[in-house]
RNA sequence: UGGGGAGUAGUGUAACGGUAGCACGACAGACUCUGGAUCUGUCUGUCUAGGUUCGAAUCCUAGCUCCCCAGCCA
């Protein structure tokens, strides 16, 4: 699948508006430049998508640069998986894969350039101190005593900082810019601060690791970075990127654009959050089904594809705004709809026996994968006998008016096969429960309407008892029963879906699927999109992830018919 | 109450002084051996109040609401 160029959008705008003036001639240069401290998630593909996208439609290219500057949340069990993610998804950073921590050495010049021109200094405040003399955000700060060092002596200082002569936190290297600035980050910021940490790619090399501020924009302009963007929250955080690039004053400039994170309801978005749901063991993983995390809708069965289309719907602009999990969903559908082969999977069963059916007789009923077009993906050979399954809420006792299924006295079309009509309900003794159907077929109907016209209200799937094949089913929903779990004051835990993962025991399917590879999908008809689960699923004994539900109009009725 | 941003149908996003469009959604109908899919139609919108203009979502003024910023996180 080659998708279209993607829709228009403001950045797209200033970037046409740039070449139209005549710049960046030498192409457009974009950056996606996570930090290896957890997994992306479904927002990072918005930003993915977006760069990326540019890249390939401006003909330029897209850097894959790791912001590794705090090796204490850091780890290469994350960078690894950004990888994976990042060429799942469908992209490709060819030889431009860059990590901060290659800068190091040049930040560190770069920092003492900034000290020889007067422009940054050793600050020996505590950290409370500093967050004490900062100001609030309607008073101003004040200086910090150690703002008037010698050039000589910072330059000396921060030497010895490096050269680890200094405890963590003794110490820190800041901007001299103003301590008055409205804007709280201009206000004597953080360029160095003392880490004794391994790092998970320069080892133990440095104890001196730069702040995000100062790295970013210097490593867009080492790469040529045509137009770095990134979230609404940095906007901020802008004055001080410009700053810092004026007093390097690097050939390249580098320009800083920001979009409108993307926001999803029934879901979370914050690492953090994710972190703590994985670590609390509130899923199975960072892979888990249910989260939204790149892994997580992988395992789930969703296709990159998808998720492409997904990003190109949503737009790109800069008002905040919280996307419906529908338009998810419909996009996953859209995916899998004309390209996954029709099965039947009874998921959970009732029994039907077929009091005219002859005893013994099995019938081999041919039937096509792909029903709306058979020839496109072919057939397969459904066994059908006296006894069957077909689903519990196919039957109602005592149906209300519009439910085309099955009960007393009522007939409904097996999927692709005969008109069975319903002569007996069977009830457990004690619970008062159905546990067994009786039913006749009318063997004139197996691929044609009844003769004597009549029509039949529904069809509904089944499977042949001693022929189907037991499988595992999980149901997959929302993880959050509310739209927004992250807001208000109570804790977000406390909104977890307790549904959001039903496992079905008794579920059974056709014959054919019971040799399905791990990563295979089937639409089981009237129910949903499955996959094979990767980790747990093995031909001989298949375990399937509902990866999204069909629309069920059903649904609709029966809960507005005050069910 | 300092500074920086943002307000277009229920949701998301276009329109860049000239008919407010698209997608999801909802509703109605057609079709249907998936209550699926498909097709058709309908629905709801420019934050408010002024102003400029022949004409304003767009420009101006004032206001309202929401978001972000006081990490040695990114």
């Amino acid at each position: 699948m080659t998708d279209a160029p993607s829709p228009n959008n403001f950045i797209r705008q200033i970037i046409d508006a740039d070449l139209a003036a005549g710049k960046h001639a030498a192409g457009i240069v974009t950056r996606f430049p996570p930090e290896p401290n957890g997994y992306l998630h479904i927002g990072h593909a918005k930003s993915i998508c977006l760069n990326f996208g540019i890249a390939r439609d401006y003909g330029g290219h897209c850097n894959l640069r790791f912001d590794d500057t705090n090796p204490e949340k850091e780890s290469v069990e994350y960078l690894d998986s950004i990888k994976e993610d990042v060429r799942w998804l469908g992209f490709d950073w060819g030889t431009h894969l860059y990590h901060a921590a290659d800068y190091f050495e040049q930040l560190y010049e770069w920092a003492c350039k900034l000290i020889r021109d007067g422009k940054a200094f050793v600050c020996d405040l505590t950290p409370d101190e500093i967050r004490e003399t900062r100001g609030t955000l309607t008073k101003p700060g004040t200086d910090s005593p150690y703002r008037h060092r010698s050039v000589e002596e910072n330059l000396d200082l921060f030497r010895r900082m490096r050269a680890g002569e200094f405890p963590d936190g003794a110490k820190v290297l800041r901007a001299k810019i103003d301590m008055a600035a409205a804007n709280l980050s201009l206000r004597d910021p953080v360029m160095y601060r003392l880490r004794r940490a391994t790092h998970h790619r320069t080892g133990d090399q440095w104890c001196l690791y730069p702040m995000y501020d100062w790295a970013h924009g210097q490593s867009d302009a080492l790469e040529g970075i045509t137009h770095s963007i990134c979230t609404l929250e940095f906007e901020i955080h802008r004055p001080l990127y410009d700053w810092y690039l004026e007093q390097v004053a690097p050939p390249h400039r580098p320009r800083q654009f920001e979009f409108a994170r993307l926001n999803m309801t029934y879901t979370i978005m914050s690492k953090r959050m994710l972190l703590e749901l994985v670590q609390d063991r509130h899923v199975s993983g960072w892979d888990d089904p249910r989260m939204p995390t790149l892994a997580g809708l992988r395992r789930r069965g969703i296709r990159p594809e998808a998720i492409r289309l997904f990003c190109d719907r949503i737009g790109v602009a800069r008002a905040d705004s919280t996307v419906d999990m529908e338009l998810l969903e419909n996009s996953v559908r859209e995916d899998l709809n004309t390209i996954v082969p029709r099965v039947l999977c009874v998921h959970r069963p009732l029994r039907v026996v077929l009091e005219n059916y002859p005893t013994d007789l099995v019938e081999e009923i041919e039937l096509p994968y792909f029903p709306d077009d058979p020839p496109k993906m072919g057939t397969r050979k459904v066994p059908f006998s006296g006894a069957l399954f077909i689903e519990q809420d196919d039957f109602l006792e005592n149906p209300p008016k519009k439910f085309f299924r099955l009960s007393p006295g009522k007939e409904v079309r097996l999927r692709g096969c005969y008109v069975i009509k319903c002569t007996g309900v069977v009830k457990d003794e004690r619970t008062g429960e159905v546990v067994e159907l009786r039913a006749t077929y009318d063997p004139e109907t197996r691929t044609d309407a009844p003769k004597d016209g009549r029509k039949i209200g529904g069809t509904i799937h089944w499977v042949s008892a001693a022929h189907s094949v037991p499988v595992q089913v999980r149901l997959y929903d929302r993880l959050f029963s509310v739209p927004n779990p992250a807001a208000g004051e109570a804790d977000f835990k406390t909104h977890l879906n307790p549904s959001s993962l039903e496992v079905l025991p008794d579920a059974r399917a056709e014959r054919s699927v019971g040799e399905a590879k791990p990563g295979d999908r089937f639409q089981f008809e009237r129910r949903g999109f499955y996959v094979a689960d990767m980790k747990d699923s093995r031909p001989g004994a298949p375990v399937f992830n509902r990866i999204v539900s069909l629309r069920d109009s059903w649904a609709k009725v029966a809960k507005a018919g005050g069910a």
